[in-house]
DNA sequence: CGGTACTCCTGAAGGC
DNA sequence: TGCCTTCAGGAGTACC
């Protein structure tokens, strides 16, 4: 389920635990998660510290001090949980990776649809690692912007949403926040991507960096909230105007004003499309 | 090559 | 209550 926003508020979470950490014990499940773990996954991993926490994309790096890096992909429905020292530790249905740092905390991976996966990367990442060497820029960077946008939208055939969820035009958007961004944009998501102006293309970006960083931001404190009940690291909990909003009115004064129901949901390349079908055009 | 459809898997939700 | 269908925030692959 994750997106770019929840992936970040995962990583910041497992970063007190793990980073600078010696991970002491791997255990896997029986099952393999949508890949199969590589081979000698847990010799790898094991003895190693753990350098640095990042994300790219949708994706979590642990670098480790062996040299090579640990890759972390939640696919749709991974999710992480922390038990300290001191907790007693009860594993749960869907439970396949646990990590024991060396201080006595352990990780635990839990995947029950299992789209998410792990797998192991030597040398650089960026270059070695094939999902990242073709993969778009972080929108929160300085290098997304609306002409760069423009570049790598040009002669695309497909419907800018279609285009917004192509990893390798920009990273980690997923289906919500495409949807938000382009209602905050006033922008049709069937308008084909090549289409788009350069002044509309600025809003867009404008609006996917707002709509990051607000959730982000009440990721971050909806992690606080789970912390202390089960250890588990939710996700957080987000106004959407017009993401499992069908058939309700949108926040715009015109529709209020209106007061007929302006959000419709559509299926674009297999995947639900809401949006304002008076603002947006 | 570009674009779309299909696919992996489990669980939640809604209809009857 | 239970059984069935539909749908889910990802992304690689298959095929036109």
């Amino acid at each position: 389920m994750p997106e770019l926003p929840e992936v970040e508020t995962v990583k910041k979470g497992l970063v007190p635990a793990m980073e600078r950490q010696r991970i002491v014990e791997v255990t896997l499940s029986a099952q393999s998660l949508r890949f199969p773990y590589p081979d000698g996954f847990r010799q790898i991993v094991q003895g190693a510290v753990v350098e640095k926490m990042a994300r790219r994309g949708k994706y979590i790096i642990a670098s480790l001090s062996t040299g090579a890096s640990l890759i972390l992909h939640l696919g749709m429905s991974g999710s992480f949980r922390i038990i300290g020292p001191s907790q007693e530790m009860l594993s749960q249905k869907h439970d396949h990776i646990n990590f024991k740092m060396e201080d006595g905390t352990v990780i635990i991976y839990n995947d029950p649809r299992r789209f998410g996966f792990a797998d192991i990367v030597f040398g650089d990442v960026e270059i070695d690692y094939k999902p990242f060497a073709k993969m778009g820029p972080e929108p929160l960077g300085e290098s997304f912007n609306a002409s760069m946008l423009k570049n790598r939208l040009e002669g695309l055939k497909a419907p800018i949403k279609a285009a917004l969820l192509n990893q390798e035009i920009v990273a980690g958007l997923g289906n919500i926040y495409v949807c938000e961004a382009l209602y905050r944009s006033g922008i049709d998501p069937r308008r084909r991507a090549s289409q788009i102006s350069l002044r509309r293309l600025e809003r867009l970006v404008d609006n996917v960096k707002a709509v990051l960083e607000e959730a982000i931001k009440s990721g971050g404190s909806s992690l606080k909230d789970h912390k202390g009940v089960d250890g588990t690291m939710g996700y957080f909990q987000h106004h959407f105007d017009v993401y499992d909003r069908e058939g309700q009115i949108c926040r715009h004064a015109e529709c209020q004003k209106r007061g007929t129901p302006c959000i419709e949901r559509i299926v674009q390349s297999g995947r639900s499309t809401f949006y304002c079908s008076y603002t947006q055009s």
